[in-house]
DNA sequence: TAGATTGTTAATCGATTAACAATC
DNA sequence: TAGATTGTTAATCGATTAACAATC
């Protein structure tokens, strides 16, 4: 199994994969299939079966899946079987949203650490984390070794902080801010944006 | 033209072309090339030229495109030319959020309509909009007939909310809720989940 | 004009699917 | 055993890219 050469598009679904199988468990079930797991995604058996065996066999004939093997196998993956520390820049509403979310934890992120550069927020509380100064960013990640960042600043503000964040050994970056971030080779950046998602929905509804 | 054949993954970058451009033009550009749009993005020119190319000529040889009439025309492509109302469930942290948020208007889209099931949260106003309640949902956005709604409750609500908006005559779905929806034909659904996007990211992290 | 960039074609590349032997 | 389902192969399908004539 040699990592660089799986499709980014393969490890893109498998944390679907994982997502319903977690769910599967919750709801009692302790085998599944390919075929299941397909029709519960809008995706092929085939292709579950294919993305799969990019990693090792996991099924067996005629009996399908272990689900809490699979969920196992899936996390070692994806290093999902620890809990990441991520750092979280920009607490405004949506920012405050992500600090309060419960659903990181179980799923192998912690938000540990907060910041932004309005100095009225700065050294306000939520939960047990203080937010610190963006000035001291960068330091304080690199102590930590964060490698995980999620950026919910404004869009004018977002390259910059990206900027800081890689130098302060950042490894991969969920940006909120909508516009498309440049980062040095080596780093992950994904974009969540609900607009761009809308504007795509919106141009099939004719009206 | 004919929009059925034009592939999806073609519409899902047009967003993306669409706010860079707004982006260049707040910056004070008046023309780009596909070369300059594609480094912004991370795409090749090859593929932004051959994305346009399906819905029409839009550039000039030897000098690239009018930025504002490319805007103009990719609203129109994307029915960003006007404003959708939107309606939002589930008035939680994020929902709050979403309701505040101010960069929906302008890319066409904003939110009308709030619903959540907890009496203790009905009757509340966000802005100028009070919480309504779930139970009435169905019937007040086929009143306002409403197109497009967003989703942002618990994932054990989702479903049965998605399946009433459904019937209520939603034609596209913004779902935060972690789990796959399924929908009938016709019915656009995108997810949104920040730990899908993590795991994806943590994959390469070799640590 | 000379340089730049488009829109389009054809080739390449990669992803998905159908089918089935193996086997639980 | 009979039925079910895997993992894998080969074929199909679709998307991306390189190249260039056209032309601003």
């Amino acid at each position: 199994m040699v990592r660089s050469e799986i499709p980014d598009i393969v490890v893109g679904r498998l944390p679907l994969y994982l997502r319903a199988l977690t769910r599967l468990q919750n709801d009692g079930a302790d085998f599944t299939s390919s075929h299941e797991l397909g029709q519960r995604l809008g995706i092929s058996s085939a292709q579950i079966r294919k993305d799969l065996s990019h990693f090792g066999e996991f099924g067996k004939q005629g009996t399908g899946y272990d689900i809490a093997s699979l969920i196992d196998a899936l996390q070692g993956i994806l290093h999902a079987d620890r809990v990441w520390p991520v750092a979280l820049v920009g607490i405004g509403d949506l920012g405050h949203a992500l600090a309060h979310y419960g659903g990181f934890t179980n799923r192998g992120f912690t938000i540990t650490q907060l910041f932004d550069k309005d100095p009225t927020k700065i050294g306000q509380r939520i939960n047990s984390l203080v937010i610190e100064s963006a000035d001291v960013m960068q330091a304080s990640i690199r102590k930590a070794r964060i490698k995980v960042a999620m950026i919910a600043t404004p869009a004018d503000s977002a390259q910059i902080v990206a900027d800081a964040l890689v130098q302060g050994g950042v490894l991969a970056i969920l940006n909120y801010a909508p516009i498309t971030l440049t980062t040095s080779n080596g780093v992950r950046v994904q974009h969540i944006d609900p607009v761009i998602h809308l504007q795509r929905m919106a141009y099939y509804i004719n009206e």
